[in-house]
DNA sequence: GCAGAATACTAACTAGCGTTAGTGGCACTC
DNA sequence: GAGTGCCACTAACGCTAGTTAGTATTCTGC
């Protein structure tokens, strides 16, 4: 009989990160991640051969999400530049709604052993490919303006990363609309006129926020 | 008679802030940076009252340095597509030129102490502010297409601060060529056709590299 | 040339870290 | 109901961290 209450090994990664993410990796004890789960820190050894395991894991699971993900999302889209937005839309909502693993898989990254660091980041040079080889496509069969493929591929996927820094549940825009701004955004700097994309349905300008809007300022980390 | 050569205290902030940068602060020893000094730990005591203060005073003076810098060179400029146009030159060229200490005063403030933090981050939310601002305004009196100041800001001060991750002193691409790059595709999703600004000189297309290009991919974090 | 400030050194302290060993209970299988 | 993993516990080990105290040396101003 399927057990559906999370095991100890999913609640020991998901509190590690959340620890990674507001204190670091090297700032949180194995006593810290224990207690949150509630166990001693000798229990830990239990389910993972030390901490660097944990934080491995956290890294390797939440690239390679977001780089299957983007791939079955793309498939079966032609238009290049239904390609584009379906990339961004999806890159966001990601980064959003994963922001916690999201960041801890970016910023923590230093603090992988070279041996796992390498099978990272290959996941994430693999995706930046596909993200700089759609630039080029587009520049060849729409004539997007790309001064340096290498450079813009670089400047959008950080501007749509860096979601997972600031944005809150809580907030007045919902990770779609992030994404619509960020698309209009980036297609118009490509040499788009048009905020609308050829794929999706109604788009347009995103909608004004769906949610009271709240929260001005904020510091953004905690 | 000035000593001309750089003094202790400050030979130990840059060898510390390499070392925050490549390690991070948890994992930087007093040790490792006294000896990249060539003086014992508890030398470093005459110098400073401890590690976080070594930490909190690069974070603190890379912020001023930024704001105060940006300031200096706005005033004057009148037209908004200039002064945009110069911020963002002046913002990719610093978190170029000063990577190292950029990177540290942004990825490693949730190591400060909550009462440093604060006193950093009121810097820096003061310079996001102006960046809005000036989005609000150019929206206002040139039509600028901006579906929300703040995401948009974000977004772009993102894309311009992540330089510091990626830029080498010795890539196919100079600061000032980089920064002409992000500018073009920023003013045209703001809804501006021409690549070119008005305050500058010969700007267009920013020229192909002077230096000889090099080095494709390469893993960007050491 | 001398006072004293600045700054380097050595040595040690305390605290807390990641990790391991050994033990015992609980829920299964035959 | 004996055997077998699974898993949490306690207790401790070895190590290294940031920091401090006390002392020696060098530099500076008079």
């Amino acid at each position: 009989m399927p057990d559906d209450s999370p095991g100890t090994e999913d609640r020991i990664r998901s509190v590690a990160t959340e620890l990674f993410y507001s204190r670091g990796y090297h700032a949180t004890t194995m006593r810290e991640i224990a207690a949150g789960v509630h166990i001693k820190a000798g229990s830990l050894y239990n389910h993972y051969s030390g901490k660097q395991e944990i934080l491995f894991r956290i890294c390797l699971e939440t690239a390679r999400e977001l780089d299957d993900g983007v791939r079955a999302r793309l498939e079966g889209i032609e238009d290049v530049e239904a390609q584009l937005h379906e990339l961004i839309l999806w890159h966001v909502r990601f980064h959003a709604e994963n922001r916690f693993a999201a960041r801890v898989a970016d910023g923590q990254l230093a603090a992988l052993s070279k041996a796992n660091r390498v099978k990272v980041i290959k996941i994430r040079d693999s995706y930046e490919l596909l993200l700089r080889d759609l630039l080029q496509r587009g520049a060849k069969e729409v004539a997007w303006i790309v001064d340096d493929p290498r450079v813009t591929a670089i400047g959008i996927a950080t501007m749509c990363t860096e979601v997972d820094a600031w944005y809150r549940d809580d907030g007045p825009l919902s990770p779609a609309e992030i994404g619509e701004i960020f698309a209009s955004f980036i297609l118009r700097g490509l040499g788009r006129d048009a905020a609308r994309t050829p794929s999706g349905g109604a788009l347009g300008r995103a909608g004004k926020s769906r949610r009271p809007a709240r929260r001005a300022a904020a510091a953004d980390r905690p």
